[in-house]
DNA sequence: GATGAATGAGAGTTCATTCAT
DNA sequence: CATGAATGAACTCTCATTCAT
């Protein structure tokens, strides 16, 4: 006889948010954003077409609100430390990044995906930038202590290789993981 | 007014051909496959819609044969050469990889934007498998010769570096690639 | 915490009532009829969407509720007196018409804007004929006591008039509407 | 086996784009501008939704162009005499306007309906209002030679006058134009 | 070989309406 | 009496593809 409490709605609204950025990520994951329907996404999630428009204003808010909530669990996942610029650091590095990857494949590819299409990451790139910029010094600033030649561009090197095994490890069944870790940290890790 | 003779003809539908492949080349490493419009492909071309459907059967045909066609232009780039397995060969073939990038990034990045489309990729892999078993076996054969620990990992390993070196050439405006490729060099080059 | 009674009730709902009517009035008024949603009205009123079906079957019949509180309150205006056939009787008729427009620039506005859409109309229309008869044969009458050569045609001429009055006061902010309302007594009052 | 000419494009293309903008008009005029759907136009016209598009941007811009077109075409009926004062143009003004309703009711109808829809007119407002000035100030004059005492709301009022002459040769069937249009001349016009 | 008008399926989006609570 | 999550039909618009010429 009485409408629902408001916490009820809220519960309501938190449990199909998730399920719609959930299975829009895996949907944008598997074909793409621009080749994903929104059709296609709220049969997937086993809902309405007009649902979806009821939590994000346009598929393009969808995507960017799941893209933005990837940025932030990647960000909660590499807690900065900058008095750590040891070995332990990049060690670190490396293991989480190989972590985000092999736990959240979706995430990652659609990541990668994405990255490609310019105009929506504008948006985002002044944010990511800001955001990794303490992990570039910091790295730069290991490299540095190793006496490196030229520790900036060791550090580009360094980023660039954990990009491309990131993407072997997206979408190479066969690309042995572990075996390239630890290769990886022999490389980067001088004790 | 005379009729132009059979070469002449086949002439032209080259030169045709290869204006829509490079149009549509630049407008797909622009704006993504599925995000372009045939329409927008004849523009910039010149041409009529129409024409682009008496040399291709569809959109996704002539993405195939672009696709296809650069992946040849990468094969010729890289001549195999199965007795030489020193470090001239990796040398060659981190030169080449830069080289690639370098002189034609739209080919480069249409490459990579295509990769994470499943569908169109599927058809390619297998070819493109068979084609890379060789420089798989030529690059895990000279680990062997450095007494590596486990060459196959490391020629995963190497491919994955450049791979991520790639990538960053292509959309990271301040990756120092002069440096990066000496750094290159240095790590996989024992002479 | 005691139960409503009955009047309490009735109070309540007539209120509720006035208010969505008074708000879809304004928002309709603004915007449009098709223009409008309910969502907007729900809004505007600020109660919810599901309480508007609680008072009206639909948003058209919520429109025909309001088009016809206008014309009721109309005929209010103007109480017929059909004895008296003088020129005050006309004058009467101009003050209201202006009267109307000027104190209630909403509900003239939604009168006019839905006047072209047929449907609403149509169901109307025979009943605001009906009511209508008495002014117009009032009117009619008044010209034949002037002599007038048609004056019928003087009728439907001053209706019009009136008409395109109202039209002006509504949309032309410049429109010196006392001025005018000289103008037409001086045009259509002879003592 | 070539082409058609341009010339040949060009008519299709002309008699294309009328036929869209005539039903349009029509559907516009019965149903109002919201209510009308691109698709009920199209199959009115007996051809595709998307030929419309290749036509026009969009909607509101099918709109947009019909209604700057109908100006035009009212513009085109009143060839502006300036030395002309007399009686004589206001009876040409008053012809016009009743030839230009009855000749062309959905024109007079859609610009109608559209007047209220505030957004759409808002573009050609400034358009409207600098053309017509030149007609208001000529009105004005020769209610000045007439000596009334307020010659500019004379004009006001000549021309709501007008506006609500036209309402009703629209909207009411039994509106007797040729009586009213004398009954107009005799009030207007001093010899 | 070449054109571009035309199609139609399907895209993203809106919104009146329903209903469990 | 009151809520707002949910639906689905219908909307505007896009675009790969066809075809008469």
């Amino acid at each position: 006889m009485s409408p629902k409490t408001k916490t009820q709605y809220k519960l309501i609204r938190q449990e199909k948010r998730a399920l719609i950025t959930d299975t829009a990520l895996r949907v944008f994951a598997e074909e793409g954003y621009h080749a994903s329907s929104v059709n296609r996404i709220a049969e997937r999630a086993g809902i309405s077409k007009g649902l979806i428009y009821n939590y994000f204003t346009s598929k393009e808010d969808l995507l960017k609100k799941i893209v933005f909530d990837i940025y932030n669990k990647i960000i909660e996942k590499y807690p900065l430390n900058t008095k750590e610029t040891s070995g332990k650091h990049v060690e670190f590095f490396i293991d989480k990044t190989f972590e985000f990857v092999i736990e959240d494949i979706d995430r990652a590819k659609l990541l990668f995906s994405i990255s490609s299409q310019t105009e929506v990451m504008e948006i985002l790139n002044e944010k990511v930038i800001e955001k990794s910029l303490p992990f570039m010094n910091s790295i730069t600033k290991y490299f540095q202590t190793l006496k490196h030649e030229n520790p900036e561009a060791m550090m580009y090197y360094f980023f660039s290789v954990l990009d491309g095994v990131q993407l072997n490890l997206i979408y190479n069944s066969k690309f042995p993981s572990e075996s390239v870790k630890e290769i990886l940290k022999n490389q980067f890790i001088k004790s």
